[in-house]
DNA sequence: TTAATTCACTTGCAAATTGCAAGCTATCTT
DNA sequence: AAGATAGCTTGCAATTTGCAAGTGAATTAA
């Protein structure tokens, strides 16, 4: 959803306002993901289809871009440009308010999964 | 999306990853709108059904917290909690991003919009 | 050198979410 | 008593998401 003219939250949320984008993010810049099998095994399992829509979505707006890798050539490489580095701040901050009001379900049940991602 | 076991960030995202929790609650945070009427006039132009729906939600989640205004029993007044309230820092960090790199967006052909939302 | 495997998708289709318009009920206001 | 107002709800179309299966080129294994 594009959103012109509106203030600069509306128009941040235009891009990242949904589901999946800001997860991506958070695997391209905090956890260094390159390739879409890296991607697509994260514990929120999206699927194949989104995540091509997403990495296409992200590279038209300069947020990823994506390049062949020189040592195996049907392997893509997406690395996060500046535009995405400097989300950096809106992402610790969601990891703070998460880990504040979120961080405690089921952990009971499933301590394994302690770690960040 | 509920999203138990999983990082901070995915858990916060599973109450806010949509298109219009941030904005109502950037409203109801900075803009201190507290009727369903004063959000529905935001310029994201928001339907009565989605709105009615996000502060459902959002109470659910213990974001907002509403009653009966005394001085006007058919009204009612939603004000955000402590925990709504510590999304600020995200929400300033997404303002932030959002000025620096996508507030240019039709500016010349309408200059009036030039406010903060 | 052929066969199987891997990587990055694409396609088809069902389910869920969003968007638009209209209507509805209880409370004011005149 | 009649109309306006606040906060929804309903119906339905359009868009987005989710799942499973399949595709084609590149690589590796036999």
């Amino acid at each position: 959803m594009k959103r012109k003219n509106c203030c600069p939250i509306a128009q941040a949320l235009g891009v990242l306002g949904d589901k999946w984008s800001l997860i991506v993010l958070r695997d391209v810049i905090f956890g260094k993901k390159r390739h879409f099998n890296d991607l697509l095994a994260s514990p929120e399992k999206i699927s194949t289809n989104i995540l091509a829509n997403r990495l296409k979505t992200l590279q038209e707006e300069s947020l990823l871009c994506c390049c062949v890798d020189p040592e195996n050539r049907r392997s893509k490489i997406y690395t996060p440009t500046e535009k995405a580095q400097d989300l950096m701040p809106v992402l610790v901050e969601l990891y703070k308010w998460g880990e504040k009001y979120n961080d405690k379900v089921d952990r009971v049940d499933n301590p394994s999964q302690a770690g960040p991602f």
